[in-house]
DNA sequence: TCCTCATGTATATACATGAGGAAGA
DNA sequence: CTTCCTCATGTATATACATGAGGG
């Protein structure tokens, strides 16, 4: 029967995780289409009654853990993408994921708690920006952009094409963006922060870094094209 | 002759890494010294006048990059150390870094905020920590235990054990501790942590992750019997 | 339009705490 | 009654993505 491993368990302790996942994913979602970032849920959490949460607990109890995921189902790259409209229609994530980063029992506790607050923000912020400003004590992030959350699979290949030529071109960004579905502009930015990241970690006198030797970050990255195909 | 490479270039851009290597210990110390986080630091930094920083910015001013240090140097544990006064006199620190987490440069410029700022806070302190309390604009952590912070070389070693028994005896705590210079509790509660995180990582019906057999005792010690075994 | 550099902000992760329980003995 | 456990959750720090100035 391990043949079958896309049936994950869909009941631990008498908790629903099929029904967690979806609600995780949802207020991931929901949230961002507030402009919200887990620090102002927590900090607005806190503000109201009930019990209250640190940012650290948004993050645990909406993060999906990747470690779960096959290559293919890449979530986080799903969620951002439909949201900004480039929703990939063969990148179904089958339910196939093991477990949340907390504990069943303690996602189904503060479940509701997330989900009577959502639900409020959201009415707030249906009758008007002033009323959400006010809920939530501060002003969602309207001008910055959200961040981007890069899957595993898309860091490798990333990675990858990096070790090959730290300043790819415009045109070798574009495909690339396209291939992972992302914006190019991110993509280009990545490269920006990345090629930072090295300088820093590379010793003053020493040569730019050879990318073939020391630490090649895991030697898995080959299969980038089979891997995240659409 | 390559055979000394101990001898690091003490000067980059005309700026003496040297000294700000013995800066930002030093600056971390008198930081712990005085009881403050970097999130504090930083939002006093930010009150005062002239340029703020953020806690990341103290962080990236203070951190010494650690791929650069050879396994025997591990600073952190020796700043640490020096502070609880375990100080291990054959732990020192030859200066064979290379670079902090910042351009030599960048690090020059805010040398002196920061030295003027932490000469201000210990002035006040000095003089009573209420006016130290009024300086910072909130309480120095008085309660909290500071942050351990292990080094790499200290974890490898901790993820070693931890693969082989994860559960080990008091006694066996006793000598991890005692051999990596870190307190016996903090050691301890190192293995409760990793333990959760294993847990959190563990598919719902799977095995326990294949370290040898569940709750092994991995029979090492005679007086093991004398401990609270399952 | 794209780069680098300095630096910010958001998120993830590692260490710490505390409640409640089991067991030695 | 001390010692160590697990569980939930907090806080401090590190890191990854974003921004904006200045340059060509």
């Amino acid at each position: 029967l391990v043949s079958n491993p896309q049936t994950a368990p869909s009941e631990v302790d008498g908790v629903n995780l099929e029904e967690i996942r979806e609600f995780a994913k949802a207020f991931k979602i929901r949230r961002l289409s507030l402009g919200l970032t887990q620090t102002q849920v927590g900090q607005a959490l806190s503000a109201a009654e009930g019990p209250a949460y640190s940012q650290s607990a948004i993050c645990r109890h909406t993060i999906l853990r990747s470690h779960f995921f096959l290559p293919q189902e890449a979530q986080e790259n799903t969620i951002g993408s439909s949201l900004t409209g480039k929703l990939n229609p063969g990148l179904l994530y089958p339910a196939r994921f093991e477990k949340l980063d907390i504990t069943p029992k303690s996602a189904q506790k503060i479940k509701p708690v997330l989900e009577r607050w959502m639900a409020e923000a959201e009415a707030r912020h249906r009758s008007g920006m002033q009323n959400l400003t006010e809920f939530i004590g501060s002003e969602p992030s309207k001008k910055r952009k959200r961040r981007t959350s890069f899957t595993p699979q898309a860091l490798e290949i990333l990675n990858s094409h990096f070790e090959k030529n730290t300043h790819p071109s415009g045109q070798e960004m574009t495909e690339i963006a396209e291939k992972l579905n992302y914006d190019r502009e991110v993509v280009r930015v990545w490269f920006c922060n990345r090629r930072q990241k090295e300088k820093r970690m590379t010793p003053p006198g020493e040569p730019p870094p050879t990318h073939e030797g020391p630490y090649s970050h895991s030697g898995s990255a080959g299969d980038a094209s089979s891997c995240h195909d659409l």
